[in-house]
DNA sequence: CTCCCCATGTAAGTAGTTACATGATTCA
DNA sequence: TGAATCATGTAACTACTTACATGGGGAG
């Protein structure tokens, strides 16, 4: 059988703390794995309703009030689908993209005003990342029914956060403290 | 005028130190900004092709030997183009997609041992990336015609990448001093 | 001369986002 | 009782990757 999506892992994942909605998932991911790995609607939902046909997933229309919602829960086979990707050790993708760094790269073409502007941004931007994790993921990731693994991911994107933002300042006072010797207009 | 997609730019920067082919982008690509923002032939010559269409580059056809190429170079409303890319304030993207970190937020899951693996196996891409960098990355980019930013940027993906390794590694200590009191089969 | 790799490019498929639609609930 | 917002979902689009095709040049 072909290996799951990361959409469906993602999923499965979630569920392994129990029953949830479509919706429910995509909380759980904005307030979670959103930093390293994010899902939207458009991808939850069509993979939901894939894995039911897969039998990976049960799920279960429920009359909550009026408006008709489908909770879905791992089946023993989703268990076992979910435990061999997270024993599999095929190649880990990895994948970063950056419009800072992308200024950035192409800055020689900038004045230094316009070079310490952009990694100021970049900076900013950093450090409003590290503060989101701080307030919004940290909190919950401690009350939730995963374990520690998730409160440890969490604190491993504060730190990284925190890093690359440092690593701009750092590269800010170099940067000051040279002569500007630009091709600037 | 609608803005320059990411491709776009990296294909106009990448023409701003001289006139190109396709396949050369690709290449330069490869061997600088793919840690950050990699592309692929099937965006590079369409993009190539529309930007042509645009004005911002001009394509020359030349017949090098007997296989036709076309090469391109940057016009200066493509100049132009980069530049307000540069410098505008719009809104950094930033994303990250990694399967190593997805593993250790399930990682509730395994056994101590099976935890201990993926942090490895992540530890040692990681090391792989910082590795290759430095190889193959680092060289080229201070031969550029590009002046002192790609050094700048190669630099700091040797750092990131050691540093990601370096909270691995750590991480790994942690847990290796911890009972194992995980939910592993 | 023939085999392999370099250089060039296209087409088809996958992954992911955004914009929209709609009913339910809350609350001023 | 109307406005805002929550909850649910779909459709259309954009972005990106992969697999393939093809011809030339160099190594043996």
């Amino acid at each position: 059988m072909k290996p799951l999506s990361n959409t469906a892992v993602v999923i499965l994942g979630m569920l392994s703390g129990g029953p949830k909605s479509g919706y429910d998932v995509k909380r759980l991911v904005d307030h979670s794995t959103r930093f390293f790995w994010s899902a939207s609607y458009g991808q939850i939902y069509p993979e939901l309703r894939a894995l039911e046909a897969g039998g990976l997933v049960r799920g279960e229309q429920r009359a909550t009030g009026g408006r008709e919602r489908i909770v879905y829960e791992l089946t023993p086979s989703g268990e076992g689908a979910l435990r061999a990707w997270l024993t599999s050790d095929r190649e880990l993708r990895h994948e970063i993209r950056d419009e800072g760094i992308l200024k950035l790269f192409f800055s020689d073409a900038l004045d230094r005003d316009g070079q310490l502007a952009n990694l100021t941004a970049m900076r900013e931007r950093y450090e409003a990342l590290a503060a989101r994790l701080r307030d919004e993921v940290k909190p919950l990731a401690g009350k939730g029914e995963l374990g520690r693994f998730p409160p440890l991911t969490a604190g491993f994107g504060i730190e990284l956060y925190e890093w690359l933002a440092e690593w701009c300042r750092r590269t800010e006072s170099e940067l000051r403290a040279r002569p500007d010797d630009s091709g600037g207009s």
